[in-house]
DNA sequence: CGTCACACGTGAGGC
DNA sequence: TGCCTCACGTGTGAC
């Protein structure tokens, strides 16, 4: 179709110039007010967009001089690690694993002075006397708690203490892996009472739907 | 400059004519290189940016029929949502605060299934029969509970519980305003009862420093 | 000069 | 058909 050179976009605002002759008129003008409708559709699109792409923007830490490829990326790795500490917070660490688990690490920050803290964590079936048998077990050992926390959930029990070393020195490495396995070694055999009385062992895992759930006790029927 | 009309883009494939005379030849290859090279690389950022924003689709938990601003949309309220999430978890939630509170809200996040989350959070002294008369109050309560978790530290205790509506519906924002305020009213008297018989109020605060901390009850003298 | 990132107008294809 | 979204090539301005 020969209709090239026809048209001539001028630099003016809209203007058409039509150096062709025949069928002139009205079709031609109903095309351009449907360009323009659809130019000016699409520049709302882009808007919409981009408005978004300036809220990221506000989201993310890192400030402005970024083009919108970096952008996106980090608010990628922004998702993806905000979403594991999600998960991490509310599935891996706080939720009761279905098998039993005693572990003690040295955390790598400050203590504040210069003990170093750590973290000890069992997981196992809730029983009543559990948690009075775990104050003895830590009053007993040369540690100074800073925090506790348990969660419980369909009769399993995970509880994560945090805590520094009492501080009566000696070398530091060593009293590390001293109090580390010491403090395993307690709540290893906590944990291991607890499943040699198990007997109510219902409900170890529950089928993600519509579980119920039983607060600090596993046995009682409720509502 | 009128260099206006002086080119004229035909229909044909990158046939660059030029109207006028002189110069002619080489340097409109290079051009047309250049071009090429231009809607290349055009085509690689286009390229990059799309790729991240199909990683993105593939974050978000709303699945695949969304356009471009809907996608942006979506993450860029996820982003908030978790950044919320990451600043209550890390922050207020954990440590028991020094004065007592009663907190209940509607968790924006889906709770999978049509009925919605809640998270509610009580602070107050220790006392030993805190536990069970939670667990009494909220079996009470026609909610589905999803998570419990406590932590206790200088004598006071601080617990969350996330839990959903038991979903025997009626309204939505009406089901979730009465759960909201039953449960505020179920945990407030709990508290309140805790700080009328409260006479052990030794250490209600400690000095950020050395502090001795007790499990689960702060009056037995341990050991 | 090249190169980069952005906005624009336009064609294609889906309802 | 009209309106939508998307990809493309290009114009432009900043280093």
């Amino acid at each position: 179709m020969p209709i090239a050179q026809s048209l001539v976009l001028d630099n003016e605002k809209e203007k058409l110039v039509k150096t062709s002759e025949k069928k002139s008129g009205i079709s031609e003008v109903k095309k351009m007010m449907a360009l323009k409708k659809h130019s000016e559709s699409e520049k709302r699109r882009r808007e919409r967009i981009n408005d978004h792409l300036i809220t990221l923007r506000g989201l993310v830490p890192s400030n402005e001089k970024m083009d919108k490829a970096m952008l996106l990326a980090e608010v990628i790795s922004q998702v993806k690690q905000l979403q594991k500490n999600a998960a991490q917070s509310s599935e891996g660490l706080n939720i009761p694993l279905e098998f039993d688990e005693v572990k003690v690490e040295k955390l790598e920050g400050y203590a504040g002075n210069g003990s170093s803290s750590f973290r000890a964590s069992l997981c196992c079936d809730y029983r009543p006397d559990l948690f009075s048998e775990l104050r003895r077990a830590l009053d007993d050992l040369p540690v100074h708690l800073v925090k506790a926390e348990t969660s419980t959930l369909g009769g399993r029990t995970k509880n994560v203490f945090v805590f520094t070393s009492s501080g009566e020195g000696k070398n530091e490495n060593t009293e590390a892996r001293e109090l580390i396995s010491s403090v395993r070694g307690a709540l290893s055999n906590i944990v291991n009472k607890a499943s040699a009385s198990a007997k109510h062992t219902q409900e170890l895992y529950f089928p993600r739907k519509r579980q119920r759930v039983s607060y600090f006790d596993s046995s009682s029927s409720s509502s």
